[in-house]
DNA sequence: ATGCCTTGTCGCACAAGA
């Protein structure tokens, strides 16, 4: 089961970028960020030829969230609990199946922060807190639950290219990168550390300043696997070359890919070797 | 460097992003 997460930065915006990668990649399942797009006006139909189910957590101009999977989309949820004031659409969640293997998605777009000093690094950390409380209690369920999204976090100085250029940034604020830590402890897994991804993988460079050129990225977009998901990883990667397609998002694609363990995967493996035949 | 791009908007410049 092949699952990703891409802020596309506009889904209007990304209609030939985007089918391009589902064909090439092939995922199972993607979580949208950023689509910019009311519900009505999502392009549903374009991804339905494709063979996706869609669901939308859209908003007008800003934010916005979806999942596409290639099975049902089932019991979605759309927001974030612990704040019925919050309108801002930036949370999307479900449960897709696929064979014997049931996995519940969240799709995250955590808010920027910036600039420092102002209420929206306080509804940054609000939210961080209310998505930690929301994820302590999914885990209770002790399912394969992954969430999978632009956390707008570096969580350590070797998710930079340069550090320096990020200290009085929203996305590098000790506040912001203990927020991330402490959802972390409560039992996820950070899939491409977990996978001994190479040096210098990054997930965004900025539009301006030759970043791109200059591999001046930064790594915010993450999927955190549960206990029960990250005994089912088999791989982590990112989609990097979309970086420099015509008219790219300023992130690319993160994915995974997870295995149901089959009933000889998990029997001991001294049965499985006497049964045999020499 | 309050800039640099890119997106969406009841545009005709602006807010927001990271």
């Amino acid at each position: 089961m092949k699952i990703a997460t891409w802020n596309i930065n506009g889904i209007k915006a990304r209609i030939d970028n985007l089918p391009k990668w589902l064909r090439e990649a092939e995922p199972d399942v993607v979580c949208l960020q950023e689509v910019k797009s009311i519900d009505e006006n999502f392009p549903t139909a374009v991804f339905e030829d494709m063979g996706y189910s869609v669901a939308v957590h859209g908003q007008k101009s800003f934010n916005g969230v979806a999942i596409l999977s290639k099975h049902a989309i089932e019991d979605v949820r759309r927001g974030l609990p612990g704040d019925d004031e919050d309108v801002q659409a930036r949370y999307i969640e479900a449960r897709i199946t696929v064979e014997d293997l049931s996995v519940r998605i969240a799709g995250i777009y955590l808010p920027n922060g910036n600039p420092l000093g102002t209420e929206k690094f306080t509804y940054k950390l609000a939210w961080m807190k209310r998505l930690e409380a929301h994820a302590r209690s999914m885990l209770q369920g002790e399912e394969a639950f992954l969430i999978a999204g632009d956390y707008n976090v570096i969580p350590e100085p070797e998710d930079c290219r340069k550090p320096d250029n990020w200290l009085d940034d929203a996305l590098y604020q000790p506040e912001s990168r203990d927020a991330y830590r402490q959802l972390l402890h409560l039992g996820f897994t950070d899939a491409l550390r977990a996978t001994n991804a190479a040096p210098e993988t990054y997930t965004f460079w900025d539009y301006q300043a030759g970043a791109w050129n200059k591999n001046n990225g930064i790594r915010i977009d993450h999927m955190l696997l549960s206990p029960q998901a990250a005994d089912l990883l088999q791989t982590c990667a990112v989609d990097k070359h979309t970086r420099a397609w015509e008219k790219p998002s300023d992130h690319v694609p993160v994915w995974v890919k997870l295995a149901a363990k089959t009933a000889a995967s998990s029997m001991p493996s001294g049965d499985a070797l006497t049964s045999q035949p020499v």
